[in-house]
DNA sequence: AGCACGCCGACT
DNA sequence: GTCGGCGTGCTC
């Protein structure tokens, strides 16, 4: 008797025990499920259910001694061969399980939350006498009984406190009193932001936490906010209290505030965007158009760079591109930065191709996102637009996919699955037989140098829009300012500038690099500065919330009336946007400056609406960290000044020179859109330095050469690709005992290998301690093949297999930074 | 990682 | 004599 054998990919399996699983197919599952079909499984000792995904099914003799599906949770397949396919090379080439990479290529709205819940089967006197003879059984069935018999495993972990409520379930559960039940609901996630808004007047919320002031003061101090405000982001209270999000849950519980569903982005309404014609194209552009479609209808896979100097008009290439895939019957994805995704880029398109655009984009709520990946798996929509993610968009017949501003750092996801957006989408077009056009002003040096080669296909435009002068560009010694005296962060001649521009009513962006943007205080008599309790770095100061902060755990507090350690006055330091704000408000009195970072971007003050603001005219400055240097083109600013250029140059990282050059090179090319001609100041500590000099006369080439050969010398990507193994715990030795094992058998393993290769570490992270756990490193550089990949994947699962490495994770990460 | 099975000390 | 501690070993 033949029987249904499903290969599955399991949720539960973590990555040194991922592999298919094989489960039996109960006959009515039979007609219905097909690979790529998720599943319900039992899975482990416990037999919980797990969420996973059918790989292939097969038919087989017998079934002996398999588990069987517990139910089928989708449908219709929600990936198809190429996507299943896709998640099996991202396993290999990330170090994640199959199911990590599933949970990254679908939406988040399609995503099952599983809840564990414990039921009671029998009625109030039979469950009571089952759990005689044990307490905890008992208490359990009270519980139980008061949430009318059934409830989830958190709920009861947190009922029973420090005790395991594991013995007390398995009491009822053999005494058939009790089952556990696993459901699957769609989980709307915690993505989208919950607006808290107060549910009673604001005199009867206060009488209700006054008295517990003592006692609750994080309670008191969020109550008191939402009274000033009404209503806000559960996001923004936290950060504004340093309350964390159980203490809004438990407002919430006692019914002083309701939280509601926010849309953190808000759908743009592209319905009423007046169609445009085809952009018009200049020679160079339309030589690129018809060599990107000789590619594109091509019978073999390409990919090609656009090389395009900024304001050369890429864009208008695509939009003909896309537009001649249409036609075709194709369908194309455009890919940009996060930053870069703007109402006015999609309304761009929109003018184009009206509703056959589906927009793709992290923070859209959840339920929208799930509507724009069905439009575009039927086909309703044929072009998508979006960022990271949506590189895995179930477009059908995919012709062409563009990744615009290819060498930009968002491409890279920090988070489990650790892929490259860039090599997702290679692979990707190779399947489906689809061009790739990487465009760039700044191409990455990785992609120039394959360009070069002949590798890629490439294609350049030179000219600038309306043939526009490039911004003259003066650099300022920072050194020489201070031995004049000027310690401020404002030069002479910058300030100079932005009187000129003042007078003559022109708009001023000034550009602060991320990492010198914090603040952090220090104390006047013993120097000591402030750090965070669980990580290692130092703690930044937010004047929007008066408190210290860490950007890396959430740690907050407010800020110390004294030094903590010795009671001396604290001073601030570093050079941050309120500061230089600060000192501008103090030289142009009465001018409105305009700041934007993360501290002012919150849901209230979009980026959307502070740019407006600047666009309008209504401020002659525009002072912010990256996110002025990307995609803003304003008629009226004719200047821009790079408050600080050195910061991001002199990270141990090799993408430094690279990351520097094409942020400058951006936001010079900001001055001058329009009519007049544009200026710009870099200010910088090491003026002689090349790559500053090179940005400064937005000189490409020579940057590149330079930066090819530094990259040869130092045995650096493209030459090699860089493994970075992270071991992390909560004891330091025992991290680095783990990274020293992990090197020897690193070491004795590549010994047979047939190419060059360098190991270095271990060596702390460098941000040494994260929330409690220390966390140290391994770099591999080598040419990145199956056998290295392969080896890393075997002695990740070896380490955390390893009993002595309890409580510790190791990670792989190709070429991060 | 979870979770069960299994073998030793503090209580009814 | 049992409840519950955490030391090994497996997950279709």
């Amino acid at each position: 008797m033949g029987c249904v054998v499903a290969k599955v990919a399991v949720s539960k399996a973590v990555y040194a025990i991922d592999k298919p699983y094989d489960y039996l197919v109960p006959a009515a599952l039979e007609d219905r499920l097909r690979p790529g079909m998720r599943v319900l499984v039992p899975f482990g000792a416990g037999n919980r259910g797990s969420d996973g995904i059918v790989l292939a099914l097969h038919q087989q003799e017998s079934g002996g001694g398999l588990k069987a599906v517990t139910a089928a949770l989708d449908e219709e397949p929600v990936l198809d061969r190429h996507g299943l396919q896709m998640a099996l090379w991202m396993r290999e080439r990330y170090f994640c399980t199959v199911y990590d990479a599933v949970k990254a290529m679908l939406p988040a709205g399609l995503y099952y939350a599983l809840r564990d819940c414990v039921k009671l089967t029998a009625d109030r006197e039979v469950a009571y006498e089952a759990s005689q003879g044990s307490v905890a059984a008992t208490k359990l069935v009270e519980m139980l009984l008061v949430w009318d018999g059934q409830g989830e495993m958190e709920q009861i972990r947190a009922g029973f406190g420090p005790k395991d409520p594991a013995p007390a379930i398995r009491y009822l559960v053999e005494r058939g009193a009790a089952e556990i039940v696993t459901s699957a609901q769609r989980g709307v996630g915690d993505k989208t932001e919950k607006l808290a808004v107060l549910a009673m007047p604001s005199e009867e919320a206060m009488a209700l936490v006054t008295p517990r002031r003592k006692t609750a003061p994080l309670r008191y101090s969020v109550t008191e906010l939402l009274c000033q405000l009404g209503a806000a982001s559960a996001k923004e209270l936290c950060y504004f209290t340093g309350a964390s999000m159980p203490t809004i849950k438990s407002l919430e519980k006692s019914g002083i505030l309701t939280l509601e569903q926010q849309e953190v982005f808000r759908r743009v309404q592209l319905d009423d965007v007046p169609p445009k014609p085809l952009p018009q194209l200049n020679e160079e552009q339309q030589a690129a158009l018809e060599g990107l479609d000789r590619l594109c209808r091509a019978e073999k896979p390409a990919v090609a760079l656009l090389y395009g100097v900024t304001g050369s008009g890429k864009t208008q290439v695509y939009i003909r591109l896309i537009q001649q895939v249409l036609d075709r019957g194709g369908s194309a994805m455009v890919l940009v930065p996060e930053i870069a995704l703007t109402p006015q880029l999609l309304r761009v398109f929109a003018a184009h191709f009206g509703q056959e655009i589906a927009v793709l984009h992290s923070s859209l709520p959840a339920g929208e996102r799930y509507d724009e990946w069905k439009r575009a798996r039927s086909g309703k929509a044929r072009v998508v637009i979006g960022t990271r993610s949506a590189v895995f968009a179930p477009l059908r017949n995919l012709s062409l996919l563009i990744l615009d501003e290819e060498q930009e750092g968002s491409y890279k996801s920090e988070n489990t699955p650790r892929y490259h957006a860039r090599d997702v989408a290679k692979y990707r077009c190779v399947q489906e037989n689809a061009l790739l056009v990487l465009g760039s002003a700044t191409p990455a040096v990785e992609t120039m140098y394959s360009a070069r080669e002949g590798v890629y296909h490439q294609f350049t435009l030179t000219q600038r829009y309306n043939q526009k002068a490039l911004p003259q560009v003066h650099i300022v010694d920072l050194k020489e300012e201070l031995r004049e005296g000027n310690g401020g962060a404002i030069s002479g001649l910058l300030a100079r500038e932005i009187g000129d521009n003042l007078t003559r009513g022109e708009q001023t962006i000034l550009l602060l690099n991320r990492r010198g943007a914090s603040r952090m205080v220090s104390c006047g008599e013993c120097g000591e500065v402030p750090q965070c309790p669980r990580c290692s770095v130092k703690l930044t100061y937010h004047s929007a919330n008066g408190r210290l902060m860490c950007h890396y755990c959430g740690f907050s507090q407010p800020l110390p009336h004294a030094c903590p350690a010795c009671g001396g006055k604290l001073n601030f330091i570093g050079v941050g946007t309120q500061r230089v704000q600060e000192e501008l408000e103090e030289r142009f009195p009465g001018v409105e400056v305009l700041r934007m970072d993360s501290d002012t971007v919150t849901a209230a003050h979009s980026h959307e609406k502070i740019l407006e603001q600047f666009r309008s005219g209504k401020a002659p400055i525009l002072l912010g960290t990256q996110m002025v240097a990307k995609g803003l083109d304003f008629e009226n600013v004719t200047l821009v000044g790079v408050v600080l250029a050195d910061q991001s140059l002199f990270m141990d990282d090799f993408r430094a020179g690279e990351r520097t050059f094409s942020l400058l090179t951006q936001v010079v090319g900001r001055a001058g859109r329009g009519e007049k001609t544009g200026r710009a100041v870099i200010q910088t500590f090491t003026p002689d330095h090349d790559v500053i000099r090179f940005a400064a006369r937005q000189d490409y080439e020579h940057f590149y050469q330079q930066e090819i050969q530094l990259r040869r010398l130092r045995r650096e990507p493209p030459f090699r690709d860089v493994f970075v193994l992270t071991a992390s715990g909560p004891e330091e030795t025992g991290v680095l005992r783990c990274c020293v094992k992990l090197r020897q058998a690193l070491e004795g393993a590549l010994a047979h290998l047939n190419q060059e290769w360098e190991l270095l570490g271990p060596a702390p992270a460098a941000v040494a301690k994260v929330n409690n756990r220390y966390r140290y490193r391994l770099t591999l550089s080598t040419k990145n093949c199956r056998g290295v990949r392969e080896l890393l994947g075997r002695l990740i699962a070896q380490a955390h297999q390893d009993r002595e490495n309890r409580g510790i994770s190791v990670y792989g990460d190709l070429n991060p930074y």
